[in-house]
RNA sequence: GCCCGGAUGGCGGAAUUGGCAGACGCGGAGGCCUCAAAAGCCUUUACUCGAGAGGGUGUGUGGGUUCGAGUCCCACUCCGGGCACCA
C-alpha cells in the first residue's frame, strides 16, 4: 500500500530518539509516583513473531499511557536465557550454547525495539549473566541454610526426551513432558527440592487478594488443591500394636467402611501380605512402580480392568467404628506420596471406592441416606445418616464434627489438612542453567559454596553432545573440587537449577540491578514493588506465577527482603493467544507470521493499531484470510489521521457554529471514553472511538459549511495525544511537527476531558408500544416522568401506532424511554 | 466426570446499571474522480415481505421473571480452556 509519508524513516528516527535520549529511563529516587509495568521474562527465541507483538503492544501501551498520567513508570527488559532450546540446538551444532542464545536475544532485542516498545536498557538482566547466577546461587544458599532448599531420595518424573528430570508441574495431565512431548517415566533419584509446601496455606490465601483474572486464582487454587479431614489409625486384626494410618475427609462415612487399601509403594504392605496373596501383591507393586506414572494414572480410562489394578494382600484391619475386620487391599488408585498413602474405603459414598468393590465382590453400605429415585452406586451428597450408630440422623457437617471427635478419642485420630502441592523438584542434569553451588565432602556431607567463591560458572570448554550427560557430569575440571572446610578433595554438584528459578526472582532484579553488593537492595526494590501490571501468557498461570509468588515470600522469611512485599505482582493481565488454523503460533510449532514484512507497509504503528483493535486483548484471537485486510485498514485510519492533520481537502470558516460544538463535544467524549477503555482493558473499543472521532471530525471540516481551525486543531491536538500509546511513531512526528517547542507528545499530559462538554443539551427519546419502538423524539436530559409521557402520547407517530385504544400503563423512563402498554 | 469461559450480520467484534441490538472495522454492492487504473472520496449493506409508504422476524435451543431480556433465572445443545484417581 501506498502511504502519503515515509513510514520507515520517520519510525526508525523516533525508535533512535528515545533510546539515545533514554526517554523511558527512570531512576530509582525518582519523585513521581511510581508504577511498575512488567510484561513477562522471555525465553530468547529469536525474532519476535506476532504472539510477542501483541504482548509488547500491550505491555508498551501501559507503559506510555501511565507516562502521561504522569508517573515515572519502570518498564525493564531482559531474557530468561538458560534452557533446553539452547542446549539442544548447541548439541545439534556441535557449539556451546552461549553464542546460540545470545544471537537470539539480539534478534528479540532488535525486534522488540523495532516494534516501537520502550524500556530502561540500563536495567536488562539476563539469566546467564555471571552476575545474576552469582545472585541466583546466593539466593540458593539463604534458602539451604533456612531449610528451604533440601535434598532426598525420590521417585521422580524423568524425561527421556529432555534427558533431565522435571518438576511436576512440567508434566501434562497425560503423562508427557511439557517440553518434549515424550513420556515421562519414574526413577528413583536424590534431588534438590524447595519446600514450596511450607508455603501451600500462603500461597492458596493470598491467591483472593489479588487482581488477578478469576480463571488463573482458580487454576492456582486447584494446584495447591486444599483439603481438610481427619487422620486416625486403623490397628492391625493381627497385632493390634501396629495399626494402618489412612487419611479421610469424610470421618462420617466410618460406619460404611468395609475394606481398607494401601499404595503400592506402602511400607506396610509387606507385613499385611499373606504367603497366599504375595504372588497377585507383587503383580500390583511390579506393574504400578515399573511402568511409568501415565499407565497408572490413566489406566482406569484406558480400559485396564480395575481387576488387575488391585488385589487383596490377605490382611485385615479394625474398623474403629463398627470394631469389625475388613479386609485390606493394595491398589494402584491410591497414591504413595499423597495424604498417609492409605485410605479407608467407602464404596456407598465414594464412586472410586464403589467401583473397585464393585469389581472385587466388596460389600457396599450406605451410611447416608441418597434422596429418593437415587439408582445405583456412590451418593457423596448431603443427607441424614443411616447405618452409622451414634452418627444416625445427623447430615454430613454435623456427623463430620461428631466423627471427628470419636476418632480423636479412640483412634488416634486427630484433625489434619492436605495440599496437593509436592516440594519443587529444582534439579536438573543439564549443562545449560545455574549450576547448584555445593560440594559434596566424604567428611562434611553437603557443603555450600563459600560466598567469596561465587558464582560457580559451568566451564567453556565442553562438547556438547547426545550422552545423555551434562558435559559437567564428566567434566573432571569442573566437578573436582575441594571441600571448603577441611580442603580435601570432594565433588562439585553437578546438576544445575530449573530455569524456573530464574523468573522467580527477577523482578526483583529489574527494580534494582544497581547496588554492587547485593542481589537486590530491599530498600531500593521496595520502592517499585509489588508489580502493578503485570503481563503475560495464560501458559504461565500456574508454573512461573506459583514460583515466582514462593520466591517472594521465601525471600522475606530468609532476610533477603526486609520490607518488600509479600506477593509480587498485584495486577495481572493474561493476554489471549494467536492461532493459525486452529492451534496456537509458536515457534516450536512453525506456524509463525513474521512481523517484519509489516514494518515497510503499515508500519508498526498499523501492526500495533491491528493487535489493539483485533479484539479484546484477553481472547484468543486467529489470524485469517482476512487479516491483511484489517491491518491495513489500521494503517488507512493513521493516513486519513495524517492528511487531516496537514489540512488535506479541508473547510476552514471563522468564527465557532453549532458544528464545532458538536466536534468539540465529541472530542471530550471520546478523551472520557478512551481514558475509561484503556482503564478497563478495552483497547479494541478505543481505537473504535478514536475512529469515530475522526469521522466526525473529517465530515465536519470537509463540509460545505466548514469547521473554525481552533476547533480542529483541539480535536487533532486531543487524537494525537489519545493515539500516542497505540501509535507512538506517527504521533510523536506530527507533534513535533506542529509544537516544535514543546515537549514530545509522550511526555504530555494525558487530556482530561471537560465536565462541562460532556453535559448533554438534547438526547433521543424512545417511545415504545407495547415494547416496540414507534417513535424517537429529542428531549431536554432533564425532563420529568410526566412531561415524557406527554410529549409521548402527543406524538403522531404514537397517536398513529395507538389506533385510538387507550393505555393501561405507561412506563417513563425519562430521558431515555416510555413505553405505553395496551 | 468436575470446574471455568463462550455462542450476536458474510467475517472480527460493540452494547459498562435490564431500556434504540449490530458501534467501529473487514468484506460486498453502487457511484464520483480518471483515457484507464491505483489511491482517495460518497452512498448502501441483519434477515424477510412489499413497487413504495410501510410491516414482520431476529442475539445457540426450549421455558420463565419483567411494562421491557443479548443482559436476570431454570433446563438443554454445541464450542474452547483448565483439572482429572489427591481419599
Amino acid at each position: 500500500m501506498s502511504r502519503p509519508f515515509d513510514v520507515v524513516e520517520i519510525e526508525e528516527k523516533w525508535q533512535a530518539r528515545w533510546l539515545d535520549e533514554g526517554t523511558y529511563d527512570v531512576d530509582n529516587d525518582d519523585p513521581r509516583e511510581r508504577y511498575y509495568a512488567l510484561t513477562m521474562y522471555p525465553y530468547p527465541s529469536g525474532t519476535a513473531h506476532q504472539g510477542h507483538v501483541r504482548n509488547y503492544t500491550f505491555g508498551d501501551l501501559v507503559v506510555r499511557y501511565q507516562t502521561m498520567l504522569g508517573k515515572a513508570v519502570l518498564s525493564p527488559y531482559g531474557f530468561d536465557s538458560f534452557g533446553l532450546p539452547a542446549e539442544n540446538a548447541a548439541i545439534k551444532a556441535g557449539s556451546h550454547p552461549r553464542p546460540y542464545t545470545e544471537a537470539r536475544m539480539h534478534e528479540l532485542k532488535t525486534s522488540v525495539r523495532r516494534l516501537g516498545a520502550v524500556y530502561d536498557w540500563r536495567r536488562e538482566v539476563y539469566s546467564h549473566d555471571p552476575e545474576y547466577i552469582k545472585w541466583s546461587q546466593t539466593i540458593f544458599l539463604a534458602f539451604l541454610k533456612a531449610g528451604l532448599a533440601y535434598r532426598a531420595d525420590a521417585r521422580v518424573n524423568w524425561c527421556p526426551g529432555c534427558l533431565t528430570v522435571l518438576a511436576n508441574e512440567q508434566v501434562l495431565a497425560d503423562g508427557t513432558c511439557e517440553r518434549s512431548g515424550d513420556l515421562v517415566v519414574r526413577r528413583q533419584l536424590e534431588q534438590w527440592f524447595f519446600r514450596i509446601t511450607a508455603y501451600a496455606e500462603e500461597l492458596l490465601t493470598g491467591v483472593d487478594d489479588l487482581e488477578w483474572p478469576e480463571r488463573v486464582k482458580t487454576m492456582q487454587k486447584n494446584w495447591i488443591g486444599r483439603s481438610e479431614g481427619v487422620e486416625f489409625d486403623l490397628p492391625l486384626a493381627e497385632d493390634r500394636a501396629v495399626a494402618l494410618r489412612v487419611f479421610t475427609t469424610r470421618p462420617d462415612t466410618g460406619y460404611g467402611v468395609t475394606y481398607a487399601v494401601v499404595a503400592p509403594e506402602h511400607p506396610l504392605l509387606e507385613t499385611l501380605t499373606t504367603d497366599a496373596q504375595r504372588a497377585s501383591v507383587d503383580e500390583i507393586v511390579t506393574r504400578a512402580t515399573a511402568t511409568s506414572e501415565i499407565e497408572r494414572t490413566t489406566s482406569s480410562a484406558e480400559g485396564i480392568g480395575l481387576e488387575k489394578r488391585g488385589a487383596f494382600t490377605g490382611g485385615y484391619v479394625v474398623n474403629p467404628f463398627t470394631n469389625e475386620s475388613v479386609p485390606v487391599y493394595v491398589a494402584d488408585y491410591v497414591l504413595g506420596n499423597y495424604g498417609t498413602g492409605a485410605i479407608m474405603a467407602v464404596p456407598g459414598e465414594d464412586e472410586r471406592d464403589f467401583d473397585f468393590a464393585s469389581v472385587h465382590g466388596l460389600p457396599v453400605v450406605h451410611t447416608v441416606q441418597p434422596p429418593e429415585g437415587f439408582e445405583d452406586g456412590a451418593y457423596s451428597g448431603d443427607g441424614a445418616h443411616i447405618n452409622s450408630g451414634f452418627l444416625d440422623g445427623l447430615d454430613v457437617a454435623a456427623a463430620k464434627v461428631a466423627a471427628t471427635t470419636y476418632l480423636v478419642e479412640h483412634a488416634r485420630g486427630n484433625p489434619k489438612v492436605n495440599y496437593r502441592l509436592r516440594d519443587w523438584l529444582v534439579s536438573r542434569q543439564r549443562f545449560w542453567g545455574c549450576p547448584i553451588p555445593v560440594v559434596y565432602c566424604e567428611t562434611h556431607g553437603i557443603v555450600p559454596v563459600p560466598e567469596e567463591d561465587l558464582p560457580v560458572l559451568a566451564p567453556d570448554d565442553v562438547v556438547m553432545n547426545a550422552s545423555g550427560q551434562s558435559p559437567l557430569a564428566t567434566h573432571e575440571g569442573f566437578f573436582n573440587t575441594v571441600c571448603p572446610i577441611d580442603g580435601e578433595p570432594a565433588r562439585r554438584e553437578t546438576d544445575t537449577m530449573d530455569t524456573f528459578t530464574d523468573s522467580g526472582w527477577y523482578y526483583l532484579r529489574f527494580a534494582d540491578p544497581f547496588t554492587p553488593t547485593m542481589a537486590f537492595d530491599p530498600a531500593q526494590a521496595s520502592k517499585w514493588m509489588p508489580v502493578n501490571q503485570y503481563i503475560g501468557g495464560i501458559e504461565h498461570a500456574i508454573l512461573h506465577l506459583l514460583y515466582a509468588r514462593f520466591y517472594l515470600k521465601a525471600l522475606n522469611d530468609v532476610g533477603m527482603g526486609a520490607g518488600l512485599p509479600r506477593e509480587p505482582f498485584q495486577r495481572l493481565f493474561s493476554q489471549g493467544m494467536i492461532r493459525l488454523d486452529g492451534s496456537k503460533m509458536s515457534k516450536s510449532k512453525g506456524n509463525l507470521i513474521a512481523p517484519e514484512a509489516y514494518y515497510p507497509t503499515v508500519g508498526a504503528d498499523g501492526l500495533r493499531l491491528f493487535h489493539l483493535f483485533a479484539g479484546p486483548p484477553a481472547d484468543d484471537m486467529d489470524w485469517t484470510d482476512q487479516t491483511d485486510e484489517v491491518i491495513e485498514g489500521c494503517a488507512r485510519f493513521i493516513d486519513r489521521f495524517y492528511r487531516l492533520w496537514h489540512h488535506y481537502d479541508v473547510n476552514i470558516h471563522g468564527g465557532l457554529d453549532d458544528a464545532d460544538a458538536h466536534v468539540r463535544q465529541e472530542t471530550h467524549r471520546t478523551i472520557a471514553r478512551v481514558t475509561n477503555d484503556l482503564n478497563r482493558w478495552s483497547y479494541n473499543t478505543a481505537v473504535a472511538a478514536l475512529m469515530e472521532l475522526l469521522n466526525t471530525l473529517s465530515r465536519a471540516a470537509r463540509s460545505e459549511t466548514g469547521i473554525a481551525a481552533e476547533t480542529l486543531e483541539e480535536s487533532l491536538d486531543v487524537m494525537a495525544k489519545l493515539l500516542a500509546p497505540m501509535a507512538p511513531h506517527i504521533t510523536a512526528e506530527l507533534w513535533e511537527e506542529r509544537h516544535p517547542d514543546l515537549p514530545s507528545v509522550h511526555l504530555t499530559a494525558w487530556p482530561v476531558a471537560d465536565p462541562a462538554m460532556l453535559v448533554e443539551t438534547e438526547v433521543t427519546m424512545v417511545v415504545q408500544v407495547n415494547g416496540k419502538v414507534k417513535a424517537r423524539l429529542l428531549v431536554a436530559p432533564s425532563i420529568s416522568e410526566d412531561e415524557a409521557t406527554a410529549a409521548a402520547l402527543a406524538d403522531l407517530d404514537v397517536i398513529d401506532a395507538l389506533k385510538g385504544a387507550t393505555p393501561a400503563r405507561v412506563v417513563a423512563r425519562p430521558p431515555r424511554m416510555v413505553n405505553i402498554v395496551l
